[in-house]
DNA sequence: TTAGATTGCAAGTACTTACTTGCATAAATT
DNA sequence: AATTTATGCAAGTAAGTACTTGCAATCTAA
């Protein structure tokens, strides 16, 4: 027979379960239960446990797509749809993400996963660096005014799922990027 | 006899176990190779894993002390102490700090322990929110602003841990001061 | 020096995990 | 209708885990 289960139905489980419990607690048969298949299933299709998880994270990464964000010769534009592709990626995937960067250290096999969201870093501060060079940002390391730019959506993110009831961070891209541009001094 | 291992030593080696291979990851077997004592001293001593490692998890963040960080008058002033003070946090812990993060939400218990530290960000929100009050800071949601001003810190150490060769973070807190207050557009 | 407490060592228990094997069943292809 | 193929189920293996127990060696305080 024709397969009857797609191996999309299983890589979704089992990063979903990878999401919630991490590497080691991701376990064959907690992945096959939230599948409902037959735990056998997994290791006929994926061979093991790091081969199916591996699956469910490449899977995952090649949707990490930037599609709009390149140089138009907008700063403000530019910046804004930088910030909101992290911002959506926060909201939609921020478990993974935050997963992925806590365990990559411990997985090596993960590092060369990671590299496909690397390569969008690596594009944005060439944008960064092109704007500063014509003289519209302030010069400083891309890595650091990337950093800046976004690093608060991480934190933000980290402390809502932490603390969901007494902190709670609701920042906005349009207003993260008025001041990342002007500052939070009054003038 | 008197004690001739102390507390100390081992839950520095079991602090060290945990921050390098995660909650699930930290064997008593390893941790007790790497205090260079027997397994069954683990034990005797703190009953069962979970009390070891939290024990080891309470002591390090008692010493997460905010002692210098205080309302003054001096905005540029405070903010730099809070800045440094989370630079220096990342520098000397921050393996510690991102394991955390990310273990919390699975070890329950550790979200108790989590208390410590988020004292330390209320009273900085509330700094924070003094500072707006007086007309010196833009208003906006003090949790915002405190993600603003230290958010950089921990992506930017997540990346130079992720990727030590080609993308590098090397903020440094005036900097990150400045063009908090200023801006990175160019006037 | 002696007595009590602390440690190491060897062995073992109960449990969980990744992964395998054999067989019966069900479904799709021919 | 017959054959191929994917699945479920039951059972089992080998390894690692947290944790226990008994005994002998060792060190400190008295």
């Amino acid at each position: 027979m024709a397969r009857t289960i797609t191996d999309d139905h299983i890589l979704e489980a089992a990063l979903h379960v990878l999401a919630t419990k991490g590497y080691a607690g991701a376990t064959t048969r907690e992945i096959s239960a939230a599948a409902e298949i037959n735990e056998v299933t997994l290791f006929r299709r994926f061979g093991n446990k790091k081969n199916l998880l591996m699956a469910a994270v490449e899977q995952e990464v090649e949707n990490f797509q930037a599609g709009k964000i390149e140089y138009t010769g907008d700063l403000e534009g530019d910046l804004r749809r930088i910030v909101q592709f992290y911002y959506d990626l926060m909201r939609k995937r921020g478990h993974v993400l935050s997963m992925l960067m806590s365990e990559v250290p411990r997985q090596p096999e993960l590092a060369e996963v990671m590299q496909t969201p690397m390569t969008i870093v690596q594009k944005i501060t060439r944008i960064i660096e092109r704007y500063q060079n014509e003289g519209a940002l302030e010069k400083e390391s891309p890595v650091d005014a990337f950093v800046s730019l976004v690093g608060p959506l991480f934190l933000g993110g980290i402390i809502n799922f932490l603390q969901p009831q007494t902190l709670q961070s609701s920042l906005e891209p349009d207003e993260m990027v008025r001041r990342y541009l002007n500052g939070r001094a009054t003038k």
